[in-house]
DNA sequence: CCGTATATGTCACTCAGTGCCAGTATGGCA
DNA sequence: TGCCATACTGGCACTGAGTGACATATACGG
């Protein structure tokens, strides 16, 4: 396996890990200038400089290329909540989680074109909604599994649900405000008016 | 336009909207018979006696066969909100909303098996939650035209999503309990542990 | 130098969905 | 009765996502 690409002209030669990260972010921007249906997995392999037959061996959809920088958060999940200090009850525990992921994606990742594409593509927000949901039902078993809780199915799916409610409605607002507003702040405004009677 | 068809081995000659009923109704059946993957669209033509073409001249996807009965719902929204009394809180007024949603496909519509089909297979759960998403908007705006009371778009986006997560979780209980449970009575219980700080 | 594993390209294929056009039935109207 | 507008339909060709099979090149370990 080569360590650095020799750059002909694509993204050939690179390490897989960077190859996908390139990959999708010319994907991205590809979708952000051409617009999302307007743009076939065709054009970005070309653009990349690969076939079309590779683009899906990195990517399982075309959606896929748009969250390959998320999708890492999800199977964290499960850790992230047993790392709860044991004094929290579920909903302090998913606000603490949903808080941290918060001031991650704020810091490194998530631009706010990023969230307008999605925003402004059915397709997307239907791939985005499907994580979310694999998130959710993730989330609500490792609370379940917390130790010193005892939480029925129908409490963990929904207090989940809520939390993702939550998280949206912030994401949204933040997406009205045109990127100026306080994503935590929201979150936390969310979290609080939402505060379920456990 | 005829009234009645000759039924000449497919579901030819139908009125328009008995067409389009019945056309779903045969999607379902062998969407849950062979799995909703496994048949095309082609099989669902070929078996009602129509051409592909036709098929999608009643549906816009392949998806939207299974929410032929639904969708009609989502169109009435700011109707239910706007005859909810003027006592009622935001959220009292998206609970009896949905209580009332929710008694009218108890008594006529979704079956269990539908449920669980929508369940199992990632493309209807996706396309499902966008039209969660669109109803979750128009119910947002019509919160806010309420006469009386002033709320801002993001508490109105954050109750609309919530009330959803609330609708959503009572579903997935009440298919976990094989269709047993009291469907209005989880939606009731949804709604008092959620009942949010307005 | 050789065998193996990995990454890739090419080709052919299925299937969802669309645009276009031509045929046919119906219902109103002169 | 004959004509015309308005549906509704089938057929056909096409785009584009996604998959499977097969061949090839390149690196690595022995």
């Amino acid at each position: 396996m080569t360590d650095e690409g020799t750059a002909r002209g694509g993204l050939r030669d690179r390490t897989r890990r960077t190859m996908r990260a390139e990959l999708a972010a010319l994907a991205v921007r590809l979708f952000t200038e051409k617009g999302y249906d307007a743009t076939t997995v065709d054009d970005i392999a070309r653009e990349a400089g690969v076939s079309k037959r590779s683009f899906f061996r990195y990517f399982a959809t075309k959606e896929d290329a748009v969250f390959s920088a998320v999708e890492t958060l999800s199977e964290r999940v499960a850790d992230d909540i047993r790392a709860c200090p044991a004094g929290d009850g579920p909903w302090e525990c998913l606000r603490r989680v949903l808080g941290r992921w918060e001031r991650e994606i704020d810091a490194s990742q998530r631009r706010l074109s990023d969230l307008r594409l999605i925003e402004a593509t059915p397709a997307l927000r239907a791939a985005f909604a499907r994580k979310r949901e694999e998130w959710r039902d993730q989330a609500a078993q490792a609370l379940r599994a917390r130790p010193g809780t005892e939480l029925d199915p129908f409490t963990a799916d929904l207090l989940t649900a809520a939390a993702a409610s939550a998280l949206d409605a912030a994401s949204r607002e933040w997406l009205r405000s045109g990127g100026t507003a306080d994503r935590g702040a929201l979150l936390d405004r969310a979290f609080s008016v939402l505060r379920p009677g456990v």
